[in-house]
DNA sequence: TCAATGTATCGACAGTTGTCGATGATTGCA
DNA sequence: TGCAATCATCGACAACTGTCGATACATTGA
């Protein structure tokens, strides 16, 4: 479940910004505020249907697994991506829409 | 001078993210995830002709002289904002290329 | 039931970052 | 020239973050 976050209707930098979504949206960004993150983003994006095992991550971005384990779960809670416990192996799945959301939030 | 940063012409999410691009794009979002910059940026945004003397934006954001130098000076070395000196004021220009360079960058 | 595998959690550590007070540099004005 | 105002820099501190090894949990297969 996805943590709440700006809204698409947010006022943004166009508009006045209050306090309280000024911290919602910094808080999304710093989500997006790492390499490691943003490869696994990446990784995932690219995967076949926007699904990779986790296990297949760890290789490419060149860190150990409870990092990886700790960046997805970042992620997920971000909400940029779902995650999906299939027997031992977890699936990792990109949601475009939240992207959009944060894209939409640089609109000026 | 802004400092270099990831071109349009990077491939994104949606495709392969080297680690070297990654490093780029994740500094980029960094500089946007605090809530003391995005409200200067909003605020900077919302002036007349997008430009607003920084000796306005303290009171606004409720924090420190030094704190909002730093703050716009990070906005200016990562490209977001200039900074012209006229007088003894500060004045600070949004750019929005720059944010719709970040905001492609999330395309999915 | 037991071993093996994939993942999450814990504890710890180094590095980074946001913040402020104090101070210095520069500009405009009387 | 002297003073006030605006901004940048410095030093310091607390808080946060990325990272890993060790370990616990969960699931599959034998």
């Amino acid at each position: 479940m996805p943590t709440k976050s700006p809204q698409s209707c947010c006022a943004l930098l166009a508009g006045a910004l209050d306090d309280h979504d000024a911290v919602e949206l910094a808080a999304a960004f710093k989500v997006l505020a790492d390499p490691v993150r943003l490869r696994l983003l990446s990784l995932i994006a690219a995967a076949p249907e926007g699904t990779a095992c986790s296990c297949d991550l760890e290789a490419p971005v060149g860190k150990s697994q409870p990092t990886v384990s700790h960046h997805l779960s970042l992620l997920a809670d971000a909400g940029l991506i779902t995650k999906q416990k299939v027997g031992r192996w977890v699936n990792c799945t990109i949601v475009p829409e939240r992207l959009a959301m944060l894209r939409d939030a640089l609109a000026v």
